[in-house]
DNA sequence: CCTACGTTTAACACATCGGTTAATTAACAG
DNA sequence: CTGTTAATTAACCGATGTGTTAAACGTAGG
């Protein structure tokens, strides 16, 4: 039902181990069981998590041999930050000056296009 | 599984009659049968989309007479900030043009003082 | 060719999700 | 008290998500 990008990209950062996984390919490309390493589960759970994440945009893959390398493609949270722009005058009551500073710049933005 | 606060809030999110009732929200509060009104589903899976928002904290209810009010609460989109402030390295390539947003605002600040 | 290694796929179990309809709760109105 | 309105809860259903183990795949190397 959630077809649509925004809830694939949300959905598959609702998933702690997923998330711990992209916190780690954020110090470097991995193989699957170097990211299999500091968890529990098993590698073929790792493996479905790591399609997840590619289906949602979130690592890109490369294969070598038979290993297989991902690394991290921050694109999507830039769509998500695109999402929580219409949201930001809410969560600004108490605007540091770089909160302002943004919103002001997103102000800009809007009036230049 | 996911019972950490940000799987809560990312989870919330991945359903996109989820966030258009947030987008509805951010215009104003309204009642359950208000919110309902868009959608082709059912009150009570409305009722229950409205507790999920409501256990992530995106939205906070008041109920007044037979009326049950929903009103924003984008705190929790704040802790998504948070959380994607270490990937911001890898996605803000326009930091230039961040910067430059930056001096604009700061010469403006200066000439509206 | 055969084996070992890294990874994925298959098949299954179980929980959660998102929807339904029917029944229930809660407050107002006569 | 009775009926109406707003919303939730209960009971159910099918689809999806996350985990398992076992089997299969793809490549490197003796």
């Amino acid at each position: 039902m959630a077809t649509d990008r925004l809830s694939v990209i949300f959905a598959a950062l609702a998933d702690p181990t997923r998330r711990a996984i992209l916190a780690r390919l954020a110090d470097g490309d991995a193989t699957v069981s170097e990211l299999a390493e500091p968890f529990e589960i098993s590698l073929p759970a790792i493996s479905r998590h790591l399609k997840v994440l590619e289906q949602a945009g979130l690592i890109t893959r490369s294969r070598s041999a038979q290993w297989r390398s991902s690394s991290l493609n921050p694109e999507p949270l830039r769509e998500i930050e695109g999402w929580m722009e219409r949201y930001r005058r809410f969560w600004d009551v108490n605007l540091d000056r770089l909160d302002a500073h943004l919103k002001r710049i997103q102000q800009n933005q809007q009036e230049n296009e």
